[in-house]
This record gives C-alpha cells, sequence and structure tokens, in this order.
DNA sequence: GTCTTTCTCAGGCATTTTGTCTAAGTTTCT
DNA sequence: AGAAACTTAGACAAAATGCCTGAGAAAGAC
C-alpha cells in the first residue's frame, strides 16, 4: 500500500477535456470542426481558443497533431480508459496516500447503495483481474 | 447514467488537505499544533499559513471552528470518506458525464490487474451495497 | 497572377487558485 | 506592566485557466 505513481500526468483543464471528448468519439478531426463542435461557430475568436486548447493537449501529451497537410488534423493519443485510470489514481494520490485498495475501501463508506449497473460494473472488474 | 451531483461542493487544495489529514487523524486541534505537525515549525510564518488555510477550509465547510475559547480548535465536519465520494463524483463529471458505473467501467479496462487487496475492497463494495 | 479566404503561429490578457507571509490589534500569563 | 501567544485582515507572487488579437503563410477562386 501507499505506492506513489512514478509517471506523472499533465492533467487536462475542463475546457481541454471538451476537446478530448470530441476526439475520442471520433478522430481525426480539424481545427474548425471541433470549433464548431464545442462553441456552434467558427468565429475567428472560438477558433483561436480551440488551437490554444490543442496546443496545450499536444504540450501535455493528451493528442498528436498530424502536419503533413496543410489543414493539421488531430488524434488523441490515449484512451479515455487511461485519462479515467490517471485520474482516479490522482484522487488515491491526494486522499489515500496513493493506494488504490484504500480508495475503494472509502468510497464503498460514501457509497451505501450502488445502483444495479454499479454493481455489475464492479464485478466485472473483480472477475476480469483475478490474478 | 448522466446523473450530475446536485450538491456542488468546494474542493480542497493539496495544502487544504495536509491539514484535513491532520484532523482526522485526530480532532479538535489547535493552530499550533497543526503548524508543528505539517512543518515542524511554529514560527510566526508557518503559523500564519496554517490560519489562511483554516480560513478557507472553513469557508468551504470542511472544517469547524470552536470560537468559545481564546485558543480557537478545529474539526473536520465532513469525513474521509465523504471527501473520497466526492472526489470520485467529480472525476465522473468531469470524463464520464456524471455516471459511476461508466466510470467503473473505464476504471476497469485501464486498470487489467488488481491486487488481492483491491479486488477484496471490491467486493465488500458490492456485498455490502445490495439495493 | 492577383485577391480573398483559411490556416498556423506567437503572444497577450484578465481572472481565479494556491501557497505563503507581514502587520496590527487582542487576550492571557507572569 | 510587559512579554508571549492568538486572531484578524490583507497582501503577494506564481501558476492555471479560458479567451482573444494580430501577423504572416498556404490554398483556392476568378
Amino acid at each position: 500500500m501507499g505506492k506513489k505513481s512514478q509517471t506523472e500526468f499533465e492533467s487536462a483543464s475542463n475546457a481541454e477535456l471538451q476537446v478530448l471528448d470530441q476526439l475520442w468519439e471520433k478522430s481525426p478531426k480539424t481545427v474548425r470542426e471541433l470549433s464548431q463542435a464545442i462553441y456552434q461557430s467558427t468565429e475567428p475568436s472560438s477558433y483561436a481558443t480551440v488551437q490554444t486548447l490543442l496546443d496545450r493537449l499536444e504540450k501535455k501529451g493528451w493528442v498528436s497533431r498530424d502536419r503533413s497537410q496543410f489543414r493539421h488534423t488531430f488524434s488523441p493519443t490515449k484512451t479515455r480508459d487511461f485519462l479515467v485510470g490517471e485520474q482516479i489514481q490522482q484522487v488515491a494520490n491526494s486522499v489515500c496516500d496513493g493506494s488504490i485498495a484504500a480508495l475503494l475501501g472509502h468510497f464503498a463508506k460514501s457509497k451505501p447503495t450502488l445502483s444495479t449497473e454499479e454493481r455489475l460494473q464492479l464485478q466485472k472488474l473483480i472477475d476480469q483481474s483475478e490474478p
């Protein structure tokens, strides 16, 4: 218990997550497409905002950019699953000394009842991971 | 699926979490005790830093302050379990449209194997929460 | 072949958050 | 009364965040 993740990841902000969401839905995408999808506009201002978000995501290693064409296209480099894993680990780090087991223990006590669907997902999680 | 937490909570920063950690271990505590425990010092500067942290935690509703004595004492108002629940829900909100079930699904895929201890905690989580 | 449109790129800006600290006044203790 | 310990108010820099402007290059229309 108490293991820290050695590979620290730069987390994505909310606005950046919106972009990632779009890319996970389908990729690659252009700035224009993303701007349209997220802001329902391709005004220079919205457009530039998306650019900034993409720049930052690229720097942080969450998306890759295809520069071979005039119109660059973007794709995610990590899966949503991976992001979730990262975030959960983050939480574990910040409140449970990095221990996932401890985190789950606390979570159990904080959620007195789970929905059928939630329980199903959990069971899957257990079953698939027999060591 | 897709339920948002109606009660938005102000999250605690890392420095603030250190303070909460101390209070969860034992409470109530004074500023002096906290300053000593966290910074190994009661220099005016460390002392004041802890004060600020406590002020903010009080404003955010994470700790209560007993002003009846000259030396104020502080106690947590929420359990660590609660905090964990909050944080997990946060993650769900930011990457899974608020769905815990979806979050667990993603988490399952991101963590191919769980330790025995982790699996044990999960099973407990499931068993105790039959609806 | 110019002219307009569409991109990229570089950089700025205001706001909020975060961690830290100083100064002033108040209560307690000696 | 004076020293020591507290509370309160507020300041500060750095970073993160979301948003936007302007300049210049490439592509497409005519």
